[in-house]
DNA sequence: GCGGCTCATGAAAGTAAGTTTCATCCGTGG
DNA sequence: CCACGGATGAAACTTACTTTCATGAGCCGC
């Protein structure tokens, strides 16, 4: 059964594991169980037998087939392949530094420094491997030829929605972002063949952001999803969807990572619009650079 | 042919590549063909299944086990995984990548992911290497006896701003951010021993977040500055300087990758408060989690 | 609650991949 | 010309992988 004929499903040309921690959470349990043991020890997986595997996991072969499949391969040998190459591949720092784990109780300032940096520098690269240009590209287009662009998120997503509107308004797209539900909804209904609807959401689950894009799809305008998880809801309902990297952790240091992933992405796309007509671009730059002057003070030496 | 003392049999931990050209000679012509496939383009022949690869080579499936054991392999999905691992490793890591630079005019997206990704995350690990924990550590100190803390910020930085206030009030310190400077200011001018104010600049000549920044010290209250630049004027009226380490470019990349720099900075700060009292901020959490839990949706498999 | 539904799951059947065996072939030296 | 030994591939065999299918659990509408 054909899962998805999703635009942006296949791309993981970066970090397999990271592929699959992604669909984790949209695995049945049984396959995440296979899951968790394959992203636990890559190398260990890839020598194992498909029925060995299958033992360790308390599960059958059918259901590591099924895993296969959830995750975009062909079959077992060519999981196993994957698997050994991306182990090579990274070669783990042996750094004594909390890789992915939650901040240990009794850290220092200077332990939880580096392993907060260490999660947004790793959800930032990893993000970035894993972006579709393909992807990136027609979302760019459908931006630059649009009559109007919306951003939606809620709760720290709204923050990132609302850079993203910033950042196109700055150089001269005409582009919203509502902090109120029944604000954007109001907005989305008036969106029209065209126009392009962005929802920021990083699990997927936000219902209020999935409404509003769907009231955007439903007038005709082509929705983006920015989400974490590439098989969650909001991705039912977008055109294109892209995909942040940020590794499942516990405490927050998963979704802090992932807004700076969320950021990252929309950094990608703005300089990607802004790239299309660099004169319009960067006189609006220079222009609205100009405007705010006068609130700088300070040495001539510094840039403004 | 002295083919059977095959004293080398274990490891041979340098490149199997290399190893199997060296013992190219001492094996049978039909292996020869094998070896000389496997030796050209590894990647390709770990893909092959064994008839197929057998085919290539003009043989037989035997002969390229018979191969396998020549080179010391158990058999055929041995040298398989081995392969994958090896044309893995010798990827050359693409730093071929524009580094600190601007984006070229005639960038592909996908360049222009590389950049913002690679500029991104060397901003975070640079930053949080010449932070300064013990400063960190006297500023989470003062925010935690804080009676009130204010947060400021201006444009770009004020999203910054914003998202430092929600994340302390969200784990229950009263907090403020005011996105407009005669609030600010009102506010500021209220504070009083005790109380925390934060000012947010990149370029730390932001003159209306100084002033407030000004207003707050005047009454009493602690200051910290986080910006770009560690001899720009904000950093004369704070008590506490934490500074980003974005590098200089030209376009928006610095301003951006800066961004995402005070972020970490941010977090850093957060995690360290809400380490401060783990229980209180756990429950903190968790509430708060709790209470957008009716705004999301789907799979009971997703985590809310 | 109760049928009907979907979906996850593993047992078992089926297929393909990998491995072994063995007969053949070919060259060499007696 | 025959005996020998090594190289080789066809075919038998084994193991690994894949598909099919029946079962049962949970869910939804009634």
């Amino acid at each position: 059964m054909a899962k998805s004929p999703k635009i942006s499903a296949s791309h993981e040309p970066g970090g397999l594991i990271v592929h699959i921690s992604g669909l984790l959470p949209s695995l049945s349990p049984a396959e995440q169980r296979v899951a968790r043991l394959v992203v636990a020890n890559p190398a260990d997986a890839a020598r194992r037998t498909i029925t060995d595997l299958a033992t360790a996991a308390e599960t059958s072969e059918a259901t590591v087939i099924r895993f296969c499949r959830s995750v975009g391969m062909d079959g077992y040998p060519q999981l196993r392949i994957r698997l050994a190459a991306e182990a090579a591949r990274r070669i783990e720092p042996p750094d004594a530094r909390v890789v992915g784990g939650d901040i240990p109780p009794g850290a220092d300032l200077a332990q939880i420094i580096a392993t907060i940096a260490f999660n947004d520098a790793r959800a930032v690269e990893e993000t970035a491997e894993q972006l579709d240009p393909a992807v990136c590209e027609q979302v760019v287009e459908a931006i630059v030829g649009a009559g109007r662009i919306e951003v939606y998120g809620a709760g720290a997503s709204g923050f990132v929605a609302s850079d993203f509107q910033q950042k196109l308004h700055r150089i001269g797209r005409i582009a919203f972002y509502f902090p109120d539900v029944h604000t954007a909804l109001t907005s989305a209904a008036l969106l029209g063949k065209g126009d392009v609807a962005v929802g920021i959401s990083h699990t997927g689950t936000t219902s209020d952001v999935i409404e509003v894009l769907e009231q955007a799809r439903a007038r005709g305008a082509v929705t983006v999803a920015l989400t974490n998880f590439p098989r969650s809801p909001i991705t039912e309902i977008a055109d294109y969807v892209l995909t942040t990297a940020a590794r499942e952790t516990t405490y927050r240091s998963g979704a802090m990572a992932s807004r700076l992933a969320q950021l990252t992405v929309v950094d990608c796309l703005f300089v990607g619009v802004a790239a299309r007509n660099r004169a319009r671009a960067r006189r609006a730059l220079e222009v609205t650079a100009e405007a705010v002057r006068t609130r700088r003070v300070g040495g001539s030496r510094r840039r403004s």
